[in-house]
RNA sequence: GCGCGAUUAGCUCAGUGGUAGAGCGCUUGCUUCACACGCAAGAAGUCGCAGGUUCGAACCCUGCAUCGCGCACCA
């Protein structure tokens, strides 16, 4: 057996045992193993992402799952992979050129560009990847994937023409959200709803008929009022059927407007009068397409205004232009007034930016296979989500689903394979290769959305083979804010191309927010560094501390001093491990079940509950409450109760054994390690292994079995009945366990009653109820940390020797020199008073005869056993004190 | 406007019908030979509010309030 060293360094453990899991290929698939299969594949993320907290909670849990199955004998399949992340990747490489070389893209032109992105990849992508490392991640290095890895483009450009072909992918010249910073379409779900606080512009417009009478406009957007091409009311809006039909001027670039009727008008909204912009707003360009009207566009791709024919605004920036328009509308006396208004803007989720609505020629996708997408997502279909409430949340949005924008005016990413005749713009080559004739196409310049990559992930990074074994996947782990972005989809794309969902679990993590409850973000610089943590904690103690206060599908309220925790408890492992070291080797390796003492099966029950209770949460992606249980039965049951006991047993380290039971107990101690190790390994993969080759428990298993690490050593049963029966394990062993630790803790209490320090050597006197076992009496003596322990029957203490009852008897703390008879008066008062209230309200309970006749009869008969304690306790209480005199 | 979630000790959170729990923090005592990243003992809660169901409600029902998150609308 190695000797443990004094002081757990997580820095040098971690280190050398990811290397040598790397070096033993222990995280590797193999699609050939006749095992049963269980897979995972990572949410990929982004090529130019550093690790998060979200990151560390979300791969923690994929960790925890995969090393688990590989202890229940499963042959685990963890992908990992990076997304190639277009506007993201774009927006860094322009941001360094910008500041390297002062130069924009354009200025390198297309090739050049998309070169210096690969470069940037590999000499800056994948930091993360290097991350999750650190962080103990099992996955299969040796399966890592790219998005924009060449097969998979492949994938993604085939996945394109066999939509095409179906009818189900269309270029069409429509409404879309654009963002005027990244110059590129985006999809509905990339568009942030933001309230902005702005201004609501009262404008009139002078009637062409009736010079000098006004319609009023209320508009948050006067800058867009070259563009207006109509007036709408509401058709039975009485205060205007008589301007119906009749037309207006417009007051910027003037102009002849008409005014229409439509039902989609709000009489209620501003003056109930709308001006119809069907360049620059969805709903206007619905109505102008009702009543055929033309659209005028009076804004550039980057958000600058483009209309000459009135310079003083044209070229400005549009919210530059609101103020300046609204301005010359007064100045003209045609702005009647302004008022602040609220209303909520989108924002484009990458560049921050409000996004302008522009009509513009894109490819659009409808959706594949979204009933059958909807019915894969429930309790009784393919596919659960934990926790369930999320599939309200899925099928709502399945529910209300519009076309997918899928292309993107971006040079990073897959490009469209589609090619336009030269001659004849309206002829199309759509195929992944590109024409036989080149040089009489173009091909389409823009690429998809990178979304539309992502969607194949499941499936796509893996070889007929790897695919015949792993698909579908098991579980998915992810954030709920990609539901849309990428679990609908993927659900739709598998279903699409694999007749198969392509996973059976999804359990969504809570959102990481900080100490005030707000979500963790760059800009308000309240995320920590995982790797800082990772340095000071040790990647075991962060795991494990985020692990235990990450409810199941709640949002987490991040607070370092819980980190410290979970570095807290891989010490305590830690040194509990070195106790059992220091007390040498020798035990018989098995357990005597005559030698066992009542702290033994105590402990074995306990431990029997505690890998039930652990599995059962895992098995229900309950995270927390299997951490919670492990923290609980380690600290508080095995250290603070048992080893404390065992000491009677084992006595001093390097002492001679003081009875035959110092082997048993080392017996106990190895069995109940060799199970917590293997229970902690998903949780705490690093400090598990080095203890179980530190204890030598390595070697206790064949190679086959996990005998070189403690990855692949069985994941613990509970303990059977047989093994209870043969080890004589009875819930009347761990009822007088408890009614000795009870008795320890009404002892310590009488200590710190009558102050004594508890590091000064006392003698306890306990007159029994029943006989006590030597042994019993010996670990009773350790827990009370007391000099002596006598059992003396027919004890007569000294008046005023504090005295308390027990569920073993009654104790006496016999004090020379320090008898008080007021404390102690005193302190057997309190006690019968709070006694006193107890029994008040069992008897009331019992009094109630609705109670007895409607309860369950265990219920009552729990009542009843507490009535009588209680009354026994009371009366015993009572003849001490009136012995005080 | 619709929906979802939350509301329990100073803090972070467990607890789905039968005597209110944990960790941290706080108080007190302890450098007791695994661990001060520790040990022991304590103090601390009208379980958001108001009704209802029930012998009995933190828990089930209804309404309300506050906070958070989606979706829709937003001229």
């Amino acid at each position: 057996m190695a000797e443990i060293p004094k002081a757990y360094e997580s820095q040098a453990v971690e280190a050398k045992w990811y290397a040598r899991w790397l070096a033993d290929g222990c995280f590797q698939a193999d699609p050939a193993s006749a095992k049963p299969a269980y897979s995972i594949v990572m949410p990929p993320p982004n090529v130019t992402g550093v690790l998060t907290l979200g990151h560390v909670l979300n791969n923690t849990i994929q960790d925890i799952l995969a090393r688990r199955a590989r202890m229940q004998g499963k042959e685990v399949l963890w992908l990992p992979g990076m997304d190639h992340a277009g506007i993201a990747t774009q927006t860094v490489v322009e941001r360094q050129l910008r500041k390297e070389e002062k130069k924009t893209r354009h200025d390198l032109g297309r090739e050049e560009f998309v070169r210096r992105i690969w470069q940037w990849k590999e000499k800056h992508g994948g930091i993360i990847i290097e991350q999750l490392k650190r962080l103990g991640c099992s996955c299969d290095w040796s399966r890592e994937r790219f998005t924009m890895d060449e097969d998979y483009s492949r994938a993604v450009q085939r996945t394109f023409v066999d939509l095409h072909r179906k009818g189900m992918i269309y270029r069409g010249k429509r409404m879309v959200n654009w963002d005027p910073v990244a110059l590129t379409a985006l999809s509905d779900e990339e568009v942030i709803p933001t309230p902005q606080k702005s201004a609501l512009y009262y404008v009139r417009y002078e009637l062409v008929e009736e010079s000098g009478k006004f319609i009023e406009v209320a508009t948050t957007r006067p800058e867009t009022i070259m563009a207006d091409v109509a007036l709408a009311v509401h058709p039975n809006d009485e205060r205007y059927k008589s301007s119906l039909g009749k037309k207006v001027w417009r007051p910027l670039d003037r102009a002849e407007l008409p005014m229409v009727g439509d039902e989609g008008i709000d009489p209620e909204f501003g003056t109930g009068v709308l001006k119809v912009t069907p360049a620059h707003d969805k709903v206007d360009f619905e109505i102008g397409q009702r009543h055929g009207l033309a659209v005028i566009d009076v804004l550039h791709p980057n958000g600058t205004i483009n209309c000459p024919s009135v310079p003083e605004l044209d070229g400005l920036d549009r919210f530059v232009a609101r103020k300046k328009a609204a301005e010359l509308l007064a100045e003209s006396g045609l702005l009647a007034k302004e008022e602040p208004h609220e209303s909520t803007v989108g924002f484009s989720e990458r560049a921050g930016v409000p996004i302008e609505p522009r009509l513009s020629e894109q490819w659009f996708l409808k959706y594949p296979r979204v009933e059958e997408s909807r019915a894969a997502v429930g309790p009784k279909a393919a596919i659960h989500f934990h926790p369930e409430r999320w599939e309200t949340v899925y099928q709502h949005w399945l529910e209300n689903i519009q076309d997918w924008c899928i292309s993107r005016q971006l040079w990073w990413g897959h490009r469209i394979p589609v090619w336009y005749a030269k001659d004849d713009p309206t002829k199309l080559h759509v195929a992944v290769e590109p024409p036989a004739d080149p040089e009489n196409w173009t091909q389409d310049p823009d690429v998809l959305d990178t979304w539309f990559s992502s969607w194949l992930w499941p499936f796509e990074t893996m070889d007929d083979a790897t695919r015949a074994k792993f698909y579908p996947t098991s579980d998915l782990v992810t954030a709920p804010d990609i539901i849309f972005f990428w679990v609908a989809r993927m659900i739709m794309a598998g279903l699409e191309y694999t007749d198969q969902a392509p996973f059976r679990d999804v359990f969504f993590t809570g959102l990481i927010r900080d100490g005030q409850g707000r979500k963790m973000s760059k800009s308000l610089g309240n995320s920590p560094d995982p790797l800082d943590l990772i340095a000071k904690y040790g990647a075991d103690g962060v795991r494990f501390g985020l692990m235990r206060i990450a409810p199941s599908g709640q949002d987490i309220r991040y607070d370092e001093k819980q980190i410290e925790e979970g570095r807290n408890f891989s010490n305590k492992l830690w040194n509990a491990t070195r106790f059992r070291q220091m007390h040498g080797g020798e035990t018989e390796g098995e357990i005597n079940p005559a030698l066992l003492t009542s702290d033994d099966k105590w402990i074995l029950l306990r431990l029997d509950a505690a890998i039930r209770a652990v599995s059962a949460a895992l098995d229900e992606y309950n995270f927390s409450e299997a951490a919670q249980t492990l923290y609980r039965f380690f600290w508080s049951e095995y250290c603070d109760w048992y080893l404390e006991a065992s000491k009677a047993a084992l006595g001093l380290p390097g002492e001679d054994a003081p009875g035959p039971r110092k082997a048993n107990t080392l017996a106990v101690i190895d069995f109940i390690l060799g199970h917590t190790l293997r229970l902690f390994h998903p949780f705490l993969p690093f400090i598990s292994e080095e203890l179980w080759h530190g204890l030598g428990f390595n070697t206790d298993l064949p190679e086959d079995q996990g005998g070189r690490t403690i990855q692949f050593a069985h994941w613990p049963e509970p303990l059977d009945d047989a093994f209870k029966a043969h080890y004589g394990l009875t819930p009347e062993d761990e009822n007088f366990a408890n009614a000795k630790y009870e008795t320890v803790a009404v002892g310590r209490g009488l200590r710190r009653d009558f102050k004594i320090a508890s590091n000064k050597r006392v003698t306890f006197v306990l007159r029994p109820a029943k006989e006590l076992p030597e042994e019993e009496a010996a670990s009773l003596r350790i827990l009370l940390n007391a000099e002596r322990l006598e059992l003396a029957s027919d004890y007569a203490p000294p008046k005023g020797t504090p005295t308390a009852l027990t569920p073993l008897g009654e104790l006496h703390l016999p004090l020379e020199g320090l008898i008080d008879l007021e404390v102690e008066s005193a302190r057997l008062g309190k006690e019968i008073a709070k006694i006193e209230a107890e029994l008040v309200t069992v008897r009331k309970k019992l009094a109630n005869e609705n109670f007895v006749a409607n309860a369950p009869a265990a219920v009552v008969a729990e009542h009843r056993q507490r009535e009588a304690d209680f009354a026994d306790q009371l009366e015993q209480l009572k003849q001490m004190r009136d012995s005080l005199g």
